[in-house]
RNA sequence: GUGGGCGUAGCUCAAUGGGCAGAGCACUGGUCUGUGGAACCAGGUGUUACGGGUUCGAGCCCCGUCGUCCACCCCA
């Protein structure tokens, strides 16, 4: 019979046990400081209509919505794209929703781009918004977040960069650019740390920028400049473009917060060459790089004041951030990130069969496990005590349980501790006492 | 969507200038009844990605398709 190959659609992985390890390790630090941060959980469908993700994520974007079909269907659906935009949609749909509204949301979006590092057609966001506020407060506050989730993670190095909108939007009107070609203006900035400044005053005589203006442009952009000195110089500088100085209060305002808020100097700077892609955004934009693997952003997100307003006449005020999951396990591999008790395997315990007279035996003292709450796999066969020892190792099983003729007249059982090669004999009625205190310390993020 | 590299066993890779399908690991079954990733035996390890062309003869050369990786665009 002709079998059929197994294999996934162009840019989808399965995600083994042992990834999945350490995936729940990672996710578990990213929810439990989500709650912290007095946000609350949120699911909506992988599936929306068309009509609700069309036209808020720019041109460029669109072109890589899923979109769905089934046969016969009247709804036109397409797969999210991303969790920001389902969020106004529901808070659009349920008005009664106390504000500001804290969510967070952790699911997989769908981009039919074509895969590469760091790239897939489907991934993992973590999502933390706040709607209903216009406070710089609240994109503080998704500042320290990101911060708290990486230093959590135990991230040494990474660099949260922030700017403006309006100010980007100020810069472009300071710059004389017609309305059209503004996106393209944009775009030549964002790739300021990228290609050099040298490459971009090229790019943008290209585009027919009068040399002067260059000139005067990359001078406010300084790349070098600390912070509060480029928006000081900024401040003067656009002195008649009133959108510009609402942008440069709004930033001015937010860092006033970050420190009181626990994040150190040298996690973020004010990039005013940094960008983002998305349409909606309005306000402060936010992203962070890391510099050891190249692989892009880890973080992304801003201010999206406008979107609830596209589902209802009443609109609010949003901010929030994205963590990407996938990215940041990707360069905690690479660098070995984890903590050594974060094993291969969430299988805490193997029970072994001595022989079929003591089955019963095992069977009582794995049940007895259980109801402690540990994590049990019993061995199926009565193979050799060697060869269950070898089936715990390799599947990084890391207690192996032994009740055999001498155990069972002592009323104890054997633990066999494999990472540290060592066994102790333990009474029946302590066993799952003594293994609990074993695991009570496991993989627990460390305190700030 | 644009450009480039690469496609041999499940995985990592060999195969003289065109001349008979290879290794390690993994996998499946078996042997082994008190302790370490074992050994031994047996076994799929495969239309050399697919289709066409050149040739007496193609894993190798040419064309196309598909897949994959990388860069660009953009992004997490």
């Amino acid at each position: 019979m002709e079998v059929i190959q197994p294999r996934l659609p162009k840019g989808m992985r399965d995600i083994l046990p042992r990834q999945m390890v350490l995936r729940q390790y990672v996710l578990g630090i990213v929810e439990r400081t989500f709650a912290e941060f007095g946000f609350e959980p949120l699911i909506t469908p992988s599936v929306e209509l068309a009509e609700i993700l069309l036209g808020k994520y720019g041109a460029e974007a669109e072109k890589l919505i899923f979109m769905v079909q089934h046969r016969g269907g009247k709804e036109k659906l397409a797969l999210r794209y991303d969790l920001s935009v389902p969020l106004s949609r529901v808070v659009a749909q349920y008005p009664d929703l106390p504000k500001p509204f804290r969510r967070y949301q952790i699911a997989p979006v769908w981009r039919a781009e074509r895969p590469q590092k760091g790239r897939y057609r489907e991934f993992w966001q973590c999502d933390a918004d706040i709607v209903g506020s216009s406070s710089m407060l609240a994109d503080a506050e998704i500042i320290a977040l990101i911060y708290t989730v990486l230093q959590r993670l135990g991230f040494q190095q990474f660099v949260i960069r922030i700017n403006d909108r309006k100010i980007l939007s100020g810069i472009g009107q300071y710059s004389g650019v017609p309305e059209a070609q503004l996106p393209e203006l944009y775009r030549t900035i964002d790739k300021l740390d990228k290609i050099g400044i040298e490459a971009v005053r090229e790019e943008l005589q290209a585009s027919g920028l009068a040399g002067q203006m260059i000139d005067r442009l990359l001078a406010l952009l300084q790349p070098g400049k600390d912070g509060q000195a480029a928006l000081d110089d900024l401040r003067r500088e656009l002195m008649d473009y009133p959108l510009a100085q609402e942008g440069i209060a709004e930033l001015t305002e937010l860092l006033s917060y970050l420190p009181s808020l626990g994040v150190k100097d040298g996690f973020y700077r004010v990039d005013l060459a940094m960008v983002r892609g998305l349409d909606y955004y309005t306000g402060p934009i936010y992203e962070t790089v890391v510099e050891k693997p190249r692989i892009g952003s880890i973080t992304g997100g801003g201010r999206f004041d406008g979107l609830v307003g596209k589902f209802s006449v009443q609109s609010y005020p949003a901010t929030g951030t994205t963590i990407g999951i996938e990215r940041i396990l990707d360069v905690m591999e690479e660098l070995r990130m984890f903590p050594s008790d974060v094993g291969e395997t969430t299988v805490q315990v193997l029970v072994t069969v001595f022989n079929a007279d003591l089955m019963h035996e095992s069977l009582r003292l794995l049940t007895a496990l259980r109801s402690a709450g540990l994590r049990c796999e019993l061995y199926y066969d009565t193979d050799p005590l060697g060869t269950q020892i070898r089936y715990a190792l390799k599947k990084g099983i890391p207690f192996v349980a032994i009740v055999g003729p001498d155990e069972l007249a002592s009323a104890q059982v054997t633990l066999r501790n494999l990472p540290l090669k060592s066994q102790v004999q333990v009474a029946r009625s302590e066993v799952s006492e003594f293994l609990r205190r074993q695991f009570a310390s496991e993989a627990t993020p460390p305190p700030l």
